[in-house]
DNA sequence: GGGTATTAGTAAGTATGCTGATGATCAGTA
DNA sequence: TACTGATCATCAGCATACTTACTAATACCC
């Protein structure tokens, strides 16, 4: 293993710069410039609605600081709306606005062409068996990583 | 498909995270602050001293102006020689020094347990599994990212 | 030999991601 | 109630990575 090629690192390095690329060049043929950073965020924030940028950041296992930057984003372009939580005026509560949700119905069929795309060098049986050793893989060492994947806090 | 949760994309970025945090504890605790990219190229142009940094960067699949950066870090940190080409003024010649070379040396165990330690989810099988569709992966999908991997042409 | 296309390096701008620090707020406790 | 600790958001700073655009130098082609 002594050769760059060997290493598991740089491989998974080069999927995930494949994986963006293509992203951007599917959701971009749709119309939008949405990261695949934002469209996690959005994607999870439709489906929780009314979490605060701590809880989507352990969803999605994001750094409480990078979160930050992309609901700035987020809000900026109108898809996401912040306000502060009454009840804990530390947190801003975070809600998909009807731009939004219009926006991820029409990407949607794109991000999915992405999603295949980006293992098309694998047969399927291949990309379901990746798939299955990558979830397991992402499971195991979660605690590895600063952000760690958290699920949302029972209130 | 429709959940986050299910998309390739969305695993291979979070095990990329995990990678480059392992990456870090392993080799930090080795002493050394380099960075996973950084470890990647000076790697590299020690296997093929005197390519230029256009050359570099396509062994390794970097953009051209990522690469830039990368260079930058690895001659101010005393790592790299970075030299005018007398036969191509456009192109800089690039070369490992002595503490380069025994940085590499002195980071290699780190290395090599925190490949390890990324896919530590995994059995040992399962981990050779991994690999191998990896690469094919990226392999297949080469072409699609805006930096493909290309081999040193012969001159 | 001269015009054109290509290539290497670089720069500016944007978007992740991280570390470390700070201020505001809340929860629990003595 | 006052103190302590934890939590949420934010900021500054650094290192990838990308896009687009520019300059300098080379290669190609008529």
């Amino acid at each position: 293993m002594d050769k760059v090629d060997e290493m598991p690192g740089h491989h998974i390095r080069r999927l995930n710069q494949i994986a963006v690329a293509v992203f951007h060049v599917e959701v971009g043929g749709a119309g939008s410039d949405l990261t695949p950073v934002q469209f996690a965020a959005l994607a999870t924030l439709k489906d929780n609605p009314g979490i605060d940028q701590a809880t989507l950041a352990g969803l999605i296992a994001y750094d409480r600081t990078t979160i930050m930057g992309v609901v700035d984003r987020l809000v900026q372009k109108g898809l996401v709306n912040r306000a502060v939580n009454g009840k804990d005026r530390r947190a801003r509560l975070l809600e998909v606005t009807a731009e939004g949700l219009a926006l991820l119905e029409a990407i949607h069929p794109a991000v999915l062409s992405a999603q295949r795309l980006m293992l098309s060098g694998l047969t399927d049986a291949e990309a379901d068996t990746f798939l299955i050793l990558l979830k397991k893989a992402t499971r195991g060492a979660n605690d590895l990583s600063r952000a760690p994947m958290k699920s949302v806090p029972e209130s």
